[in-house]
DNA sequence: TGTGCCGGGGC
DNA sequence: GCCCCGGCACA
């Protein structure tokens, strides 16, 4: 029984993930509360609600994209910046999270509870957004329920994706019926324009470069 | 069918 | 590291 408590930490912590990995569009991400790096300019924050609608080579003021700073040979790996989850202060909430709903989890230990949680695992497939999943991978969050480190879920990426939809990393929790078909390993589209809707084909230049690498866009995130 | 991006490869 | 792109999944 130990495997499968181990299990369900696993699937708890999946859980909070899940829950906290809201949009920027939730009230925790406004920038208002601080959490956007403050680092980062109101452009960043204006243009990301209201977006740049005339298309054209992006212009910015004092010719610094986006991130004004210190001059950088490439503005590359400041657009690697994900900003919101990498904050400490967030990491350091979610651990927290977590490990308030591990005590409260073994607090009820009463079959009842138990059932009900296994029912609800049963009846209601852990259906983890791939971006959660996709986002976690990236970011190795060590928490210590955790035994799913970065590097497994990297690994087991691929053979994630050709098994199709194992959920929660086990499969024990096998059901007749069809877990959701999205890889767990792939992000789903978000519904924020990226740069390449934003700007078009035409202004390549103007798309962040993550875009124009073919890769998550840094600039609009989910 | 267009978009977003993973994975892989060249430099 | 930077940069590009094939190819896949998804809307
Ligand atoms: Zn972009």
């Amino acid at each position: 029984m130990d495997e499968c408590n181990v299990a369900m930490d696993d699937c708890m912590a999946a859980m909070v993930l899940m829950s906290l990995s809201c949009s920027p569009k939730s009230p925790i991400f406004t920038p208002e509360n601080g959490f956007l790096p403050s680092s980062l300019p109101h452009k960043f924050a204006i243009s990301s609600q209201s977006p740049i609608q005339s298309p054209g080579p992006l212009v910015e003021t004092d010719g610094v994209p986006f991130f004004a700073s210190s001059s950088a040979p490439t503005w590359s790996h400041l657009d690697m910046v994900r900003p919101p989850h990498e904050d400490p202060e967030y990491r350091k909430y979610i651990v927290e999270k977590v490990e308030l709903l591990q005590q409260s989890h073994h607090q009820q230990h009463s079959p009842a509870a138990k059932g009900d949680t296994q029912k609800c695992l049963i009846s209601n497939p852990i259906n983890i957004p791939s971006t959660s999943l996709t986002q976690h991978y990236a970011r190795p969050l060590n928490l210590s329920s955790s035994k799913i480190t970065a590097n497994n879920n990297y690994n087991n990426a691929k053979y994630m994706r050709s098994i199709g939809n194992s959920k929660c990393g086990t499969t024990l929790l096998q059901s007749p019926t069809k877990l959701s078909s999205v890889s767990p390993t792939r992000r789903t589209r978000g519904e924020t324009k990226k740069c390449r809707k934003m700007y078009g084909m035409d202004n390549r230049d103007s798309w962040c470069t993550q875009c124009k690498w073919k890769k998550a866009c840094s600039r609009f995130v989910d």
